[in-house]
DNA sequence: TCCCCATCTTTACATCGTAAAGATCTGATA
DNA sequence: TATCAGATCTTTACGATGTAAAGATGGGGA
């Protein structure tokens, strides 16, 4: 699927430096004739990159994901993505507001498809985190990166909507209404509670990190189930919530 | 304190591509008789390089951290750091080793610096919160960097004794022993949700993801506040501990 | 029909990481 | 003590990246 690329930009005029000028006849390239060419004007051009961003990014990983890798993945010159996006921070914001509405549709829809409360309290922050591990280069850009203009009206609007799921899910899940410009203490602490432990978790999980936790455990015991035992084990009786 | 770099590296050999070679007389610079000099050899190169790339790390931030600005505060080449640290990679293992043993004592100090069983609960999470909001960038080598060696001895020994760390802390708040090659799926629960919530909790709150529920909650609440209200609060009644 | 401007390409440049070769010093050995 | 192998540091070079600026192209309104 689209994987021509690197076929030119590398090999084609990277040092074209000491050359005489004009050398090459240089054939005229691209009359609108020839009808296979892709025309001059790509049409979509900034939609294709979003996908192409996407898709360097799940074969490459986040260290492969720069402005030259997208632009040849669609198969465009490697200053094009700049009209768009501004700069690669530009891409990176927009390319994390994709990647919340995917995050938030798919924990939506896992909690809709929940049926017991026990399980719509759990449904979210499983597919939080089942969301991560099937797209941890997208999880990256969200949350794992600097680069980021949160002041970009699409990446703040998505990423503010996956905030409100998360009061909301609380709310339900507490039975009390969650005000949208204050806030108990209580309030506060519980959502932050549940928004530093999946994300924590979520993070660690990632970077391997819980490794040594799960070789610890019986045998066989996955991410998931650490992840619920987490989330139900009750707090010991003495001490704070630790 | 050192911030004479920028001097050359820029302005002297740039680009001496197309000048005549051997045109400039070049001074026998640095004869050992001007002892004002720095000897060819540094001495402690080492260790330098890691104070400088702190240095940098501070002023710059994570994004300014390179092999060469580190080299340039440090006053060498910049290739040295090479021979030291074979790349970049292995440069950001050694400076996050170094923030371990730093965040490790900050820790172990606040501990032991508590009176009472609720104090000594606290003061590890506080302590762990405080040295990353003093020491961002540091915590982010430590935590965000992808490029990290783990198989590096001392990066992978210093932050091993982190994680001793916690799951002692939790045994000594749970009142039992927990062994060093076996967990409960209880305790592995206990450890996780600790280390995810304190985990999480720093990274929003570096990130200012926070920052929204901070500002509503009652004015002036600080992040410490909340930190204390997230791990005390009791859970909610009736579903798991969310 | 013509021309303005959005879109895309070319060209250029500073910076970065890294490799390789040269310069310099240190310390062990004879 | 003289020497020399190896450690340490510098120079030079190269490909890659982000970004700016200027040129080419074509769509759509005057």
């Amino acid at each position: 699927m689209a994987k021509t690329h690197t076929k030119s930009e590398t090999s084609r005029g990277s040092r074209p430096r000491s050359t005489t000028p004009a050398a090459a006849p240089r054939p005229p390239r691209r009359t609108r004739s020839a009808k296979t060419e892709t025309p001059y004007h790509h049409g979509a051009l900034r939609e294709a990159l979003l996908q192409a961003a996407e898709r360097v990014l799940e074969r490459d990983g986040l260290a492969g994901l720069t402005l030259r890798a997208v632009a040849r993945e669609a198969g465009v010159s490697h200053a094009a993505p700049t009209h768009h996006f501004g700069d690669l921070t530009g891409l990176l914001s927009e390319l994390a507001a994709v990647g919340f509405r995917q995050f938030n549709a798919a924990m939506t829809s896992a909690c809709d498809a929940a049926a017991t409360p026990l399980e719509k309290a759990l449904a979210r922050p499983k597919a939080y985190v089942a969301y991560a591990q099937a797209h941890p280069g997208m999880y990256g850009i969200m949350f794992r990166t600097e680069r980021l203009d949160h002041s970009r009206p699409s990446l703040h609007e998505a990423a503010e909507a996956s905030f409100a799921g998360l009061a909301n899910a609380i709310g339900v899940i507490r039975q009390e209404q969650i005000s949208e410009d204050a806030l108990t203490m209580n309030q506060g602490a519980v959502i932050a509670r549940a928004w530093a432990m999946v994300h924590g978790f979520t993070m660690l999980l990632l970077d391997g990190r819980l490794e040594d936790i799960l070789a610890r455990l019986p045998e066989g015991t996955t991410a998931e189930q650490l992840l619920e035992a987490m989330l139900t084990v009750p707090v010991a009786a003495k001490p704070p919530a630790i």
